[in-house]
DNA sequence: TTGTAAGCGTTATCAT
DNA sequence: ATGATAACGCTTACAA
């Protein structure tokens, strides 16, 4: 069995609760201090977290909530809050819903249920079904902080970005650049944010007059086979588009294997303009041209806001921040 | 605050040790079970895993530690282990410790703390640092199921498959289709699973009889632009390869957008054959051929494995299961 | 500053 | 079968 605090104490030759106010950062006699740290070194003792949990206060536990595992920027995101939050001495709990609304509502049980001290989650795919159970968490006095977009009713913190706004600056970028037959390669249109990075699309092309030609306005979840079949139909029409603006990470890189595939060349024949930037996508040639989301900013925002209202510090509440993407200008749109 | 097991025992006028009894299935009197259940129903009450976790039996949490969040081959098997476990009642706890040992020491130690009640480790990327604190595991009588690869002295059960053996196929499947310049794009070659995938390449070069040319290959972490540009060296040899044998998720890939950048048509101008098949992948033309990981059974087995040690059966302990790899033929071969 | 003891929500061991 | 109570490891009054 691992160590205890009594166990610290006896072989320190003081009390349980000496112990616990070290543990807990309080002052004590610089003697007792040594005396308590030689004890824990040798014995190679570990506080338990279920007993602190258990007693009322802090978990010092993070649940951070996640539409799924299988995409890179939830996962991105997570590591950088799990390295924030860690030098808080805080530990995350990640939980992913396979963006099922239903098994969301579970997850968030399972959450409540380990006392966490705070909720990060990432809204997007969150159902009717689960505002109840963010209501519970907010009642009782748990932080929430919401990323990527608010829900209806829940009032509490918000990090966000700038999705209708990135979607025109991108758009606009190749109409200023004479590009006039535009494609829009969009994420599921039932989620939030998709629909305001196509309504940003519009906004950019009816702000210059130019019509949008509806089979060239393709959405889904383009991880599968068929989907990306679709893409290839575009340049099936007599007046193929020479550009396309892709709005997330999956759709970016079909759309350029796509196009590489069909011997286009980017940005001779077609100019791209795609979302996001991981690693992987600096495998694709040329250098894409992207909207480039804040990830690292997402995170300490997120992290911050939630850690400010754990400490009690309700100033400002509820705050919804919202953050600007930045355009990385590369090599895959060309000037007509 | 949530409600208790002792308000559950006040509403249904019987005492706690009744209600916890209820609560592990014991058997009881049936107008008593009626009450407690109403009385859970009309509070809304979930017993707290925290006070269950500290009174030292189990804590129905297992942890599932994974080399890095974003790599997709982790997340999916998480992901499939995640939903087994859950309906065997079992909660688990996600620790990544980025590719780097000594943060592995960490979150083994976050997890011990938590009081887990054993541990899918993916066995990669483990360093020497962390084998004192997997014996403590073991020690305690922890179950520690080792995915991937087995460890230096940790003598404990292993869900694995044969990289050597699929390695020999994928290449003797070239050869057998008269390609004798075959390139090795391989994963980072201080990690077991990748030496064992190049030593098949190895094998079936020799086997036949082949010529390996050193320059053809590569190996790395192919998630970032340089190592990108050393697969298109590969073509700038007089006599370039005829094909090519990926190991891995991104290594796949990225030749395959390497190779459609360079206008070098699969299979016509050159072969592929990669490594792990996931939705993304499908995104490409022509579909790959690809050496499938049975990623469904890897989790399954482990997860069986380790529930059957928690539950005491200790019979052929410690076993290593290795699992056959799938050649999924698909149209990126040519038969020269 | 330090020691003592109650209490957090559960399970398990006794009696009853 | 049920009820009372100690114990799990910790924190936190409160007393010394």
């Amino acid at each position: 069995m691992a160590a205890t605090i009594y166990d610290v104490a006896k072989r320190a030759g003081l009390a349980v609760g000496t112990v616990s106010k070290y543990l807990n950062g309080r002052s004590m006699r610089e003697e007792n201090r040594l005396k308590i740290e030689q004890a824990i070194q040798e014995l190679g003792f570990k506080a338990n977290i279920l007993a602190r949990g258990l007693k009322g206060n802090r978990t010092m536990t993070i649940a951070v909530v996640i539409p799924t595992y299988m995409a890179i920027f939830f996962m991105a995101t997570t590591t950088i809050l799990e390295d924030i939050l860690e030098q808080a001495n805080y530990r995350i709990l990640i939980f992913g819903f396979d963006r099922n609304p239903q098994k969301l509502r579970q997850k968030l049980n399972l959450a409540r249920e380990r006392m966490v001290d705070g909720l990060i989650l990432f809204a997007s795919y969150v159902g009717a079904e689960d505002l109840p159970i963010l209501q519970t968490y907010l009642q009782e006095g748990i932080p929430v902080v919401l990323v990527e977009q608010g829900l209806p009713g829940i009032i509490t913190d918000t990090v966000r970005i700038d999705n209708a706004h990135a979607s025109f600056r991108a758009v606009e970028r190749l109409i200023l650049d004479h590009h006039t037959r535009i494609a829009l390669v969009n994420g599921p249109e039932e989620v939030a944010v998709f629909q305001e990075r196509r309504q940003g699309y519009y906004d950019a092309m009816h702000t210059y007059h130019l019509p949008v030609d509806e089979r060239w306005v393709l959405s889904g979840t383009f991880i599968n086979a068929g989907e990306y079949a679709a893409i290839r139909k575009i340049f099936e029409t007599p007046q193929p588009p020479t550009a396309i603006y892709a709005t997330n990470y999956h759709a970016t890189i079909g759309t350029a294997v796509t196009l590489h595939e069909r011997h286009l060349r980017i940005p001779e024949d077609i100019s791209l303009i795609g979302f996001d930037h991981f690693d992987p996508m600096d495998a694709i040639e040329p250098p894409l041209t992207l909207v480039e989301q804040p990830v690292e900013e997402i995170a300490r925002m997120s992290a911050n806001l939630l850690l400010k209202r754990i400490a009690g510090d309700y100033a400002d509440f509820p705050q919804t921040i919202t953050l600007n993407t930045k355009m990385l200008m590369r090599d895959s749109v060309r000037k007509i």
